[in-house]
DNA sequence: CATTATACTGTATATATATTCAGTATTAAT
DNA sequence: ATTAATACTGAATATATATACAGTATAATG
């Protein structure tokens, strides 16, 4: 992610303030009210900045078109978004990933958590994970030996074991008799955790 | 809360899914695209019915200055008992039986359901069904063969998947080959069948 | 039976809003 | 030294949008 200017991340933090007040974006003018500009130019500017460098996105035409990118993930209250584990790439909360939202209280699994991941395969089976199960994934780095963790490699993403053999090398074992262990050199390849699993949701 | 009709639910859930897409909420247009209104009075009718229910406010004069308001959280209809999957014993709602209970939003399966069942034992592990899961049980006696049902002989409750080979003969099989299958004569032996599952919750 | 709520179509319009254009000034980079 | 980016003011405008008004129709309610 890009430098950015402090005038620029006031402007991103009002848009971020507008929208967990309001619940929807804010107009140019709206900005420029609450940053003391006189010019609708003023936000105007300041907004394609923020949207070259990749932190929000602008709707064209579309009035409060605004939404922040990879913001940190609040749940407005009890609605997790419900991602589908693609093949390749990262499961963020870009829209295109959202099959939907579930509705879920809070502290549900004892553990916090961010977002459902939609299971394919069945290389966890032995763990009790089976195609089309929901893990609520917690995105943090804190990972032990064996916990089940949401890795990616490249753009691969998988959900696996984790073993710390070394300072170096990590296993990602998966609970599936056919599949293989993946080894991995951090040496000389980028080892991604997205996240780890808190618990899991099966709809019959 | 009110009641909600099915058609202010659809235009409710639409604004829902809107904003978790693109981040702001819809305009009137946007909701007759979404659910095939011809004129944006459809969608204000609705969206005015909703506000007077309590279920969204609208700022006035503002494009897309609609914003859901976040229910209390209701614990009337939504606390479900955990029950204790006991050696022996029906799985009845005796109060002695509950462990806990726990808050879950109606629906939350596809199908309605009474209860949860704790889970002992990996009899059931090639299902993904692992110790101390919790299964979300419908009472019901609509069963038909390969559904997971919670099944009581004697005093004994076990979770197994349900045959029935002819008039008189149900086979309970389960999912583990560490576990061999119970064949159930009708004529000679009851059997219960609390229910089946609907669902399944799983707790790290 | 009259009334109210629901559930729409269709038209019209004031205004809310994005967006472009024309400037000015400062700072960082090439 | 010149270009590019930042950081604004100020005015103008096409259009996106909320919202009122005029109808039609059905089901529920008292």
């Amino acid at each position: 992610m890009k430098d950015i200017t402090s005038q620029q991340n006031k402007v991103l933090n009002c848009i971020q303030v507008y929208i967990k007040k309001t619940g929807f974006p804010p107009t140019r003018a709206d900005i420029c009210q609450e940053l003391g500009f006189k010019s609708p130019n003023s936000a105007e500017t300041h907004l394609r900045a923020l949207e070259k460098k990749g932190f929000i996105s602008i709707e064209s035409g579309t009035s409060r078109g605004i939404s922040i990118i990879n913001p940190e993930i609040e749940h407005d209250g009890n609605d997790y978004p419900i991602i589908g584990l693609v093949a390749a790439g990262s499961p963020t909360l870009a829209t295109e990933n959202v099959e939907k939202v579930f509705n879920c209280p809070q502290g549900f699994f004892g553990s916090n958590f961010d977002y459902f991941l939609r299971v394919r395969g069945l290389s966890m089976k032995d763990a009790g994970i089976m195609e089309d199960d929901l893990i609520a994934v917690k995105k943090t780095q804190d990972i032990k030996n064996g916990d089940i963790v949401i890795a990616r490699i490249d753009d691969e993403v998988t959900v696996k074991y984790f073993h710390r053999h070394s300072p170096k090398i990590v296993h990602l074992q998966p609970a599936n008799e056919d599949f293989s262990n993946i080894e991995i050199d951090l040496e000389h390849t980028e080892l991604f955790i997205e996240g780890k699993s808190v618990g899991l949701i099966r709809e019959n």
